[in-house]
DNA sequence: CAAAAATGTGAACGATCGTTCATAATAACC
DNA sequence: GGTTATTATGAACGATCGTTCACATTTTTG
């Protein structure tokens, strides 16, 4: 992942092929005890079954969908899930802690590589706002389903999402450091951005229906912070 | 409902009050085929159910909360429940054509009262921050649970959204039109307010762990379309 | 290709779910 | 205050849930 990952969607779902990879595995590594496939196999047909939480999650909700159902979806007997996940609860830890170690590697991978503080603000937005779009489904389920989380997955998730604020937090205190943003409160400031971000995956039939396509939505973050931020 | 009832949050919550006994009265009539007790029991009882759904449905979901939940709550048996909604689906309905009312209500009895379009969408705003700051259980709820709805119920859901959101869609045209605001994308500048409001109800921690007041989120609102929006 | 290892299968189990209903308790009425 | 109307109760029922496990099937190995 570097600079020219960014260039367009395409580009950057390539090239997410190679951490996808890395993190899944890891993830069975670190699950082994629960796991009683093979790494190779797991490697192959844990995707899929993530594929099928997210989108049956998403649609009924991660309570009110069976393992009957993922099953039937997945063309996978009910004792077969099990030979991938220990339990129902842990194929919800599973999916969030492979999607989270993606998203905080690619965060990670970035940083923040110009000098200019409004640059940097602008390449976090669009890293966010693709991550957002290839891993929507994910998303959305963090979002309404973190409910159904242990109290210490709860706090955890609590603290990746201020984390993330923080990150634009940085940047905007920087930049009103070195004057080249307008003395705002950067807690609004963040908190604006990061609502923003969040439409475009939370309410996505919103702007389809709208015909704004993702590159419409950030041209639009760019004229509303320049005016709002740059003196 | 006037302009005074928007002077603070307290004179607000004070002016709901007739607003909710009327619209509970309306709901129960309404509902008066599925409803086994008389109106003066279920106005009794009907908001302590609405308030322990809201509760329970928030804290670990609607449909992994129980009617036994919900007996425990609320100190009623099971059969009683069932006097007052006829299945679990039911009290889910009740709930929301309880709020919606209330609050679609509630925008029709102020409309755009001023001239300068700048002066109504602050009004909007203000309206729409009280109501999600009281009714904010409900909020919430509405935007995780909705996938428990039928799908007509959703596609109503979605209707409301929308409907709303052209609210501030038309205001902004308006300011547009005669010159008084800058020539932005009003769908934009309309879905950010709405998603400003949004991260309010959603991220209540957020906020409250920082020390933002309602008053100071409003103000901040203020500032950011002042330079977004006026020339 | 036969033996061994790995993976897949789905009937069965106990727990819990939404819902009902015969009956008890309470309130309303004359 | 006795009678009727209204409301409350919770054991019981069938359905469905997550999970297990004895066994069948497939893949790997030597």
């Amino acid at each position: 992942m570097n600079l020219e990952s960014v260039s367009s969607l395409e580009q950057f779902k390539l090239d997410l092929v190679k951490l996808e990879q890395e993190q899944l595995l890891m993830l069975i590594e670190k699950h082994q005890n629960l796991i009683k496939v093979s790494n190779k196999t797991a490697l192959k047909k844990l995707p899929l079954l993530f594929e099928t939480v997210l989108n049956l999650g998403n649609s009924k909700g991660f309570s009110a969908t069976s393992l009957r159902d993922i099953s039937q979806a997945t063309d996978m007997s009910l004792g077969a899930i099990y030979t991938y996940a220990s339990s129902k609860e842990d194929l919800l830890l599973m999916v969030n802690a492979y999607h989270i170690a993606i998203i905080e590697n690619c965060y990670e991978a970035f940083g923040k590589p110009y000098d200019s503080p409004f640059d940097n603000l602008l390449l976090s937005i669009k890293i966010h706002l693709y991550l957002s779009q290839i891993y929507r489904p994910w998303f959305y389920f963090a979002f309404t389903e973190t409910k159904h989380l242990s109290k210490k997955n709860i706090r955890q998730s609590k603290a990746s999402e201020l984390k993330s604020e923080q990150f634009f937090h940085n940047i905007i205190e920087s930049g009103i450091h070195d004057k080249s943003f307008r003395e705002h409160s950067s807690d609004f400031s963040a908190a604006m951005v990061k609502s923003l971000l969040q439409d475009w995956y939370l309410k996505p039939w919103k702007y389809s229906n709208r015909g704004i396509s993702l590159e419409d939505y950030n041209l639009e973050i760019k004229r509303l912070l320049t005016l709002y931020l740059l003196p």
